[in-house]
DNA sequence: GCACCGATTCAAGCACTGATTGAATCAGTG
DNA sequence: CACTGATTCAATCAGTGCTTGAATCGGTGC
């Protein structure tokens, strides 16, 4: 699962993406507090509009970031589990906490990864404008989510299903992207946090 | 559990408590990201300096009113809970959570207690400077809270206790306190926080 | 009462911030 | 070549946390 690489997209034009690497070298020299347009702008050689011409905003540029350099991490296998799933071979909590988990491992073994995590969780965790909701839906609409724990646990209610989910999400992305710290460095091993997340969700 | 009534420390004087009660006022109505200095003193009737002088920073400004307005809330309760267990009675694991998330439950019924524990879990999950290391010791001291669970989970080892602890401490400060969000809402009941957590505690 | 000294207050100023504005330039089309 | 929309540009705005040096205040000792 490696990062998805920058958009090569015609009409995007060579603006956008030096923009976009200018802003990616910024918040991993200084982090998403520092990050001043200012210096975007002079890094990528435009001038000071650049980036509200092209992005219309600071939390704009950073989620075109983010839907650029970061794809569904989960998406493939989310398909697998739910095909299975209809098939009678219901996934257990375990296999779907490890679907959430090991993507996410991975991401984490790089400062790169770890800057893209973390802008994740700001975005996510702080439900700030820019994303796309089509972007959010993709990441993190609960209801797939809820109805392969309920094809374990069908005594839970949907709405318990998601609550729970909901929960975890947010303590993984916390974990993983400590979104509050100015720097964050390498998460500590998930083993802990696997174990909590898996007892929570089948609780 | 009253939260804590405001400074009448001699030494403080009236300037800091005008500083503070200026500071929370601009804080319930526009939040910690738009909080301006400039504000703040001009409506504590004071210089644009006033902050400065006083306090030293932004950040020391608003560890201060936490610090002033936020007692530690599970310090009687924690106690209580160690006595007993010395007494060869342990707590459940159940009890231990009732007692971090009861206090937490009252706090969130009204705006100011919403207030104070939005900054609180901004400052502690952020690890933002400013805080004295005692402050965040009392507060957030997992030593006890992984004492007490090894009481009845003598399995666990002391690392592993702290590990669960800090990963249910994240969790719950995140959803009473939303760090991320520009206006934290109320928080939804905490019935599936409750049996997620102390499930992760127990696993 | 006066001089001294540390604490406090004060206004002005600094460098920086995201964002806006109107003009200039560019590139494509008929 | 003229037109048009897209893009780039420099200047500007209002606001930000923070610093600085001067003025004022209040307490103390002589």
């Amino acid at each position: 699962m490696v990062p998805k690489t920058p958009s090569t997209t015609a009409e995007a034009g060579t603006a956008r993406e030096r923009l976009l690497a200018a802003a990616e070298r910024a918040l991993l020299e200084s982090g998403y507090e520092r990050l001043s347009l200012r210096s975007v702008n002079v890094a990528a050689g435009m001038n000071p509009a650049a980036v509200h011409y092209h992005f219309g905003s600071k939390d704009a540029l950073v989620a075109a970031l983010l839907e650029d350099r970061l794809g569904p991490l989960w998406q493939d296998a989310l398909a697998d589990l739910s095909a299975r799933a209809e098939d009678g071979v219901p996934p257990s909590v375990a296999d779907l906490v490890d679907v959430v988990i090991t993507p996410l491992v991975e991401l984490a073994a790089d400062p790169l990864g770890r800057l893209r995590l973390h802008l994740l969780a700001r975005f996510v965790l702080g439900r700030r404008r820019g994303l796309p909701a089509a972007f959010t839906a993709r990441w993190f609409g609960l209801e797939p989510w809820a109805r392969l724990l309920r094809a374990t646990r069908q005594d839970l209610t949907e709405r318990e299903a998601a609550r729970r989910w909901a929960l975890a999400f947010a303590l993984v992305l916390q974990h993983f992207g400590d979104p509050l710290a100015d720097a964050p460095g390498e998460p500590a091993p998930p083993g802990t946090l696997r174990t909590f997340v898996m007892a929570g969700l089948d609780a």
